[in-house]
DNA sequence: TTCGGCGTAA
DNA sequence: TATAATTACGCCGAAG
């Protein structure tokens, strides 16, 4: 019988100052721990005990102290990192089921004393773990050795103690060990010992003359220098108060039986490990092997009856939430029911069962996390299913934790909270399809764990989400709107596709002819949209002056054109055909491609968990910048219709919606008024920016004053200002320091919104919305001051976000409530379109209007102007 | 396939 | 001193 006893405050210690700064992502620190049981987990495979113990230090004082009013008085107490992690270690400990020993009143080393007396009194092997050499004298226990840790650069060692080790490394038996340090003492832990007697002539004196006591008895024939007598004689009480401080009690009252070493408690350990993030010894200890091995509780064979399908939805219901994962077109699907197991299904084996359980899983009777719900509804919306009853959704949990990821795919977002889940999406999709053709066991292995991985990172997500203040932004927003957003992608929004078919045909026709004259006026045939192609000509051929560069040759962008256009005949010719070009590639053919054949509408993709701010994106195609500035590309917009003539369109845009939200963020007296009053805020600008009333503000001071409010709302300097407005830098700097003066509260706001994101590493919205701001921490300037602007403009841009999402989900909400017919068919940041049906359309118009400006309440109005027309152009207010 | 340049929206 | 305005998406040409 071999018995461990580790000095639990020795090696965490060690280990604390042997392992780099290691810290969970919300910041606390776990290196001790970490190389505690790196050493803990060496030693056992090392050296295979039958038993272990740790012995810790508690707070109360000991003996010692009683006896020794200065013992270890000079003992600074652990740090902060260290001590946060001492209680950790401790649960850490009790859920790998070893014994924990700690006694008030006494010390570790005196516990440690105690076993191993008593492992010498029944004959045991004692190897005691320790990082320091009070524990030697121990070795003086029959079959005790000391196992010191050290640990340096090269990792930690281990050195071995024994009788013979003492002997070669000191010359003297472990027996004297005590006396060693009565006469030297140790500073360490402030015990005196003989003053002027160190660790050379302390154990010269021991090696030739024995024990303390004997020492003194023989004091006055020793043979040694007069000055070393004098000294031991100056110092006699304390070298017997010394020798008693540094003895280890051996007497400690407690028990201990061997019992040999205890299995895990598995699950406890890898919350814990989870909760540490401690992914390389959960997969060093296997903990999760037999989750993901559980066998299935429904296995697909047995699905084929109807009893255990009866079985597996009692299960469903009677669940509070389950985790569901399911392959492409829902072939198959996996259900993890926390600690009751986890299910699979496949159509394959269910036939007709299997669909009346699709739309039992996915009805609000069971109540499921998903990972991307909006992808389940609009899915489950192709096979006729409606889809509801989801409380949760990992990857929009995901995104609010940290908005800046590339991607929240199940792959990504669990390789970050449970990596120790052998998550592999490809396994059961492939081609966007279920590989169950293939090797099942494989993909159906791969689907068990997608769905344990989603029941995980739910929990995970939910504490971290709590943690960051955003429950509710997740709960009230985020979660309710992914339903929205879905229902807006399955609408669509009709486009006049035959027109749309013409309209390109006329514009393929003018760059024809563009074109013609561009290689006649030029003298040359090239590619026109070639930017390197086009630099050569104008800069080279004809020798226009070169007014801006790019990294890879001339700029030809609208500026520069715009610059040369008197200069040549070709250069406006270059400007249309540009303009025709992008309208012709992105919005006429780039439209058509997105046209359904099966309704005629456009389903674009709406993306909630794209952008940095909150804001939701639009793809495949965009629709959030289809042309309205210019003439021509308004037509596009008069293409947007309703499903037929009994329906009509509504378009609702917020006023000003950005700078109200900032009027509110800044608290900014003079900024609240003007929207308070209802002034219009860009004539109000003007009149302070440029010091006359408003009366005498025309429609050029106006202009100007609107470029600063937009300038200022993204960070701008004097010289984009200048650019923007073509003047001077000094009097866009004038512009900028007389619009701060008057608007003081967005002055300290810029001040303050970047102080406060320096301090706290990020920056939030009205609502709790974060965004991580890891570039003000940057040596560069350029990214530090970019880090800056964003610092100023996201709780903007985002709050006006969250506004806006707010009010969808309540107008969603309302149509629903008062079975309307109309809905919500796009976003467009600050603008919503509905189509109505157009008996209840002037109701919706208000209801809309209503919705959006009563969404929250800040210190000023919200406003929105809501029109009606039959196409989205036409609805415009 | 990826990147840079350009242009569209809020 | 060099730089210089936020958030997106898509198309094209050119380079890999």
């Amino acid at each position: 019988m071999k018995v461990m006893v580790i000095d639990g405050n020795s090696i965490l210690n060690r280990a604390f100052y042997g392992v780099r700064a290691l810290t969970t992502r919300d910041g606390r620190y776990t290196n001790a721990v970490y190389g505690f049981l790196m050493i803990y987990l060496k030693l056992i495979e090392e050296r295979k005990p039958d038993d272990v113990c740790v012995a810790f230090d508690l707070k109360a004082p000991t003996f010692r102290h009683t006896e020794f009013e200065g013992y270890k008085a000079k003992r600074k107490g652990m740090p902060d990192e260290l001590a946060e992690q001492v209680p950790v270690i401790k649960r850490v400990l009790d859920a790998m089921n070893v014994k924990r020993l700690e006694l008030s009143g006494f010390e570790a080393d005196d516990i440690i004393g105690t076993i191993s007396r008593i492992c010498a009194e029944k004959g045991y092997a004692c190897e005691i773990v320790t990082g320091d050499r009070d524990s030697f004298q121990l070795i003086a226990n029959p079959g005790t050795s000391v196992l010191l840790v050290s640990t340096g650069k090269g990792g930690t060692e281990t050195a071995i103690y024994d009788e013979n080790a003492l002997l070669e490394k000191y010359g003297i038996k472990a027996e004297r060990m005590k006396d060693l340090k009565g006469l030297m003492g140790d500073s360490s832990d402030n015990i005196p010992g003989v003053a002027g007697i160190g660790e050379k002539t302390a154990l010269e004196l021991v090696r030739n003359h024995g024990c303390i006591e004997d020492i003194y008895e023989n004091i006055d024939s020793l043979d040694i220098k007069e000055s070393v007598r004098s000294k031991l004689v100056n110092g006699k009480d304390s070298a017997f108060l010394s020798k008693r401080l540094a003895t280890i009690d051996l007497n400690v009252p407690i028990e201990f039986t061997p019992s040999g070493l205890m299995e895990y408690d598995r699950k406890e350990l890898l919350e814990l490990f989870r909760d540490l993030e401690f992914q390389s010894l959960i997969k060093r200890l296997g903990l999760t092997e037999e989750i993901t091995a559980v066998r299935p509780a429904y296995d697909t064979g047995e699905v084929k009856t109807p009893e255990v399908l009866e079985k597996l939805i009692r299960e469903l219901e009677s669940s509070a939430n389950v985790s569901v994962a399911c392959a492409p077109g829902f072939d198959a699907v996996a259900l993890d029911f926390g600690s009751r197991g986890v299910s699979v299904c496949a159509r394959d084996f269910g036939k007709a069962e299997y669909d009346g359980f699709l739309r039992l899983l996915f009805s609000d009777r069971v109540k499921k996390t998903a990972h991307d719900i909006k992808a389940y509804i609009v899915a489950l919306n192709r096979d006729g299913i409606t889809a509801s009853g989801f409380v949760s959704d990992t990857a929009l949990a995901a995104y609010l934790a940290d908005p800046l990821k590339k991607s929240y795919s199940l792959d990504e977002v669990s390789k970050d909270i449970c990596p120790d889940i052998p998550v592999d999406e490809s396994e059961y999709s492939r081609d966007g399809a279920f590989s169950a053709l293939g090797d099942f066991g494989k993909a159906k292995e791969a689907l068990i764990a997608a769905a344990r991985a989603t029941g995980i990172i739910g929990e995970s997500l939910k504490s971290r989400l709590k943690e960051l203040d955003m429950e509710k932004l997740y709960a009230d927003i985020e979660l309710p709107l992914c339903r929205v957003l879905a229902d807006m992608q399955i609408t669509g929004f009709k486009v006049d596709g035959k027109t749309l078919l013409k309209f390109g045909e006329d514009m393929r026709e003018r760059m024809e002819d563009i074109a013609e004259r561009v290689f006649e006026l030029s003298g040359f045939e090239f590619n026109i949209l070639s930017p390197k192609q086009l630099g050569e000509v104008l800069f080279e051929k004809l020798m226009l002056p070169a007014v801006k560069k790019t990294k890879t040759g001339y700029s030809t962008d609208i500026e520069v054109l715009e610059k040369l256009k008197d200069m040549h005949g070709i250069v406006p010719l270059l400007i249309d055909y540009r303009k025709y070009s992008k309208l012709k590639s992105t919005y006429v053919d780039g439209l058509i491609k997105e046209i359904s054949a099966a309704d005629g509408r456009i389903h674009s993709n709406f993306k909630q968990m794209m952008t940095a701010t909150g804001r939701i994106s639009s793809t495949e195609p965009n629709l959030q910048n289809i042309p309205i500035r210019y003439e021509l590309g308004g037509e596009i917009r008069k293409l947007f219709v309703p499903e037929s003539s009994d329906w009509t369109l509504i378009d609702a845009d917020y006023s000003q919606i950005e700078l109200r939200v900032l009027a509110h963020i800044a608290d900014d007296e003079v900024m609240k008024n003007a929207f308070i009053t209802g002034s219009d805020i860009h004539t109000i600008t003007a009149s302070q920016v440029f010091g006359v009333p408003e009366a005498m503000v025309d429609s050029e001071m106006r202009r100007a004053a609107k470029a600063v409010n937009f300038g200022i709302v993204y960070g701008i300097s004097d010289f984009s200002l200048a650019q923007d407005l073509n003047i001077g830098v000094y009097q866009a700097k004038r512009y900028i320091e007389n619009y701060l003066e008057k608007y003081s509260g967005v002055r300290a706001y810029m001040k303050d919104i970047i102080e406060r994101a320096k301090r706290d590493g990020y920056v939030t919205t009205v609502f709790g919305r974060r965004r991580d701001l890891p570039e003000l921490n940057s040596k560069n300037h350029n990214i530090r001051s970019f880090g800056e602007r964003v610092a100023l403009n996201t709780p903007i841009q985002g709050t006006a976000a969250d506004i806006i999402k707010i009010a969808m989900v309540r107008i969603y909400n309302r149509l629903i409530s008062e079975k309307l017919e109309s809905r919500l068919v796009l976003q467009v940041h600050d603008e919503l379109i509905v189509e109505a049906k157009k008996t209840e359309a002037e109701y919706v118009r208000r209801l809309v209007k209503e919705e959006m400006e009563g969404a929250c309440a800040l210190s000023v109005p919200l406003v929105a102007d809501a029109g009606m027309g039959d196409t989205w152009y036409d609805a415009k207010a």
